[in-house]
DNA sequence: CGGGGCCTTGAACGTCGTCAAGCGATGTGG
DNA sequence: CCACATCGCTTGACGACGTTCAAGGCCCCG
C-alpha cells in the first residue's frame, strides 16, 4: 500500500512479490505534517528516511545573504530524503508545501533490506539517482537558459511527474506553489517570474494561478522550453 | 592500488581488507583517453563504470540552442560514472578534460559486490550521493550567487576536493580549465567570466592564469565565496 | 477594520550578455 | 621558414535581460 505509487515511479528493476513485501514492511509509522511545517532540518544526523504519501514536500538551502533555493519539489511516491541513509545527515532542509502525509523508513530496516536483496538495493539506488538527474537538469536550466523557458520547462517535467502518479485531470494539475516559490525554483525574482508567467499565459502556452496549471499547448510548450523528459528515466 | 585515492575520498563506512580487496578485484582493466576525448555518450546502454586514476574530467550537457552546461569537474579518486550501474545509461556525457586514466569496473562486478557486502553497498552509494550533493551545490550557486560570487566557490570546493588527494601545493594547484570551461560550469559568458577573474584577482583573493590556481588569500576567499564544505562530506 | 500574504504593474537601475576587435601562443602546410 | 589559421585571453562599447524599489490591489484572517 505504502509504496505503491513509489513503485509506479520507479518501475525498473522489477521486485518479486516477497520483495514488494519487504519493502511494505521497513514502513515503521506514517506521519503528517503541516504545510510549511520543517520536516529535516540540514546536518542534523539522522536515523530514518521519508517516503511522500500524500501532499507536495520541497528540499532548499537557505544562503547566509539570505536567498533562498529550492532544490527539489517532491510529489507522493518520491523517496524524499532517502540519500539520508548512506549520508547520515543531509546538507540541506526539507519542508512540507501543504499539508502532507508520509511513511517513515527505519536506517536499520534499510540496511536490512540491502543486506537480503541486492535487486531492492539497486531499486532504493536507483530512485536516488533519478533525484540527482532532475538536479543535474535543474542545473542545465538555471544555468543556460532564459527566465520563460526555465518557468516552462518546470511546468513540463512537473506535469510528467504527476501524471505518473495519476495526479493530473487532462492539461491540468495542482502545483501548489507561490509564485516566490516558482522564484525560489527558479533562481529568479518573484517580480521577474510573475512577468514570465504573464508571457507564457500571453503566448498561449500555460497558465499558472493560484497553485493549478493548466496547459494551453504541450507540443508547442515542450518545444518552447526544449523539453527532453529522458533525465526522468521513465523506462 | 587502484582504489586508494577513492578511499582516501570516501572513509565511511570503513571496509575491512577482505572488502577492499573485493573492490580491487572488481577492476577488469585500466583504459586510457586523450585530453577532450569523450568517454561516455548520453543515453547509450553503459556496461561498466569509470573510476579516474590520473587527469581531470567533466560530465556535461548541451542544450538544443547550442549552449554548454557542465555538470560536475571529477578529480582522481572519483568514481565519475558509478550512477551509471543502477541507471543502466546516462542522461548526460562525459569527457576528459586532460588525458586520463582510469580504472574499469563491470556492472556485473558491482552487482557481485553489492549481493557480497552490504557495507560495500553502502560506500558504492554513499559516493554517487555525494556527487549529488556536489550538484546541489552547484545548483545553489549558478541560481542564487552572483558571478564573481560563483566563481570563487568553484576554486574553493575544487581546491579542498584536490587537497584531499595530495594534488595541492600549499595554496597552488592545477585546475586545468579554459576560461571558456570556468563559463560553462557556471553558466556565465567567456567575457564575463573573465572580467569576474581579473576582479578576484585584483581583490586579492585568488589568481587563475593557464589552469592554474593561485589562493592568495583563503579566509577571504572562503568568506567572499560563503564557502562551507558541508556539503563535501568529509567526514 | 486592520494587517499580512500574495499578486501585479511601473520605472529606474545594474549585472551580465552580445558584438567586435586585437593580441599572443601554437601548430601546420606550402 | 614563413604565411596563415586556430585557439584562448583581453578589453571596449553597447544593449538586454533580469533586479530593485515602490506602490496599489485583492483576499483571507484575526
Amino acid at each position: 500500500m505504502f509504496t505503491r505509487n513509489f513503485l509506479q515511479t520507479h518501475r525498473v528493476p522489477k521486485l518479486s512479490d516477497s520483495e514488494s513485501a519487504s519493502l511494505e514492511a521497513a514502513v515503521i509509522r506514517t506521519a503528517e505534517f503541516r504545510a510549511k511545517q520543517i520536516i529535516v532540518r540540514q546536518q542534523v544526523p539522522l536515523t530514518q528516511c521519508t517516503l511522500l504519501l500524500e501532499g507536495f514536500i520541497e528540499r532548499y538551502k537557505d544562503t547566509p545573504e539570505g536567498r533562498r533555493q529550492i532544490l527539489a519539489i517532491h510529489v507522493p511516491g518520491d523517496f524524499v530524503d532517502l540519500h539520508s541513509y548512506p549520508l547520515k545527515r543531509l546538507e540541506h532542509s526539507v519542508a512540507a508545501l501543504t499539508p502532507v502525509k508520509v511513511a517513515l523508513f527505519p536506517h536499520a530496516a534499510i540496511r536490512a533490506l540491502t543486506e537480503q536483496s541486492a535487486t531492492l538495493t539497486e531499486l532504493l539506488w536507483r530512485s536516488t539517482l533519478i533525484d540527482a538527474a532532475i538536479n543535474r537538469e535543474w542545473i542545465v536550466s538555471i544555468g543556460a537558459r532564459s527566465a520563460a523557458v526555465r518557468l516552462a520547462h518546470l511546468f513540463c517535467e512537473m506535469f510528467l511527474r504527476l501524471e505518473r502518479v495519476g495526479m493530473t485531470e487532462g492539461t491540468r494539475f495542482a502545483l501548489p506553489l507561490t509564485q516566490i516559490d516558482l522564484a525560489d525554483a527558479t533562481g529568479l525574482t518573484p517580480v521577474h517570474a510573475n512577468r514570465m508567467l504573464r508571457q507564457l499565459r500571453e503566448q498561449g502556452l500555460v497558465e499558472f494561478r493560484q497553485g493549478q496549471v493548466e496547459i494551453r499547448d504541450w507540443p508547442a510548450l515542450r518545444g518552447f522550453a526544449e523539453f527532453d523528459p529522458g533525465y526522468l528515466f521513465f523506462d
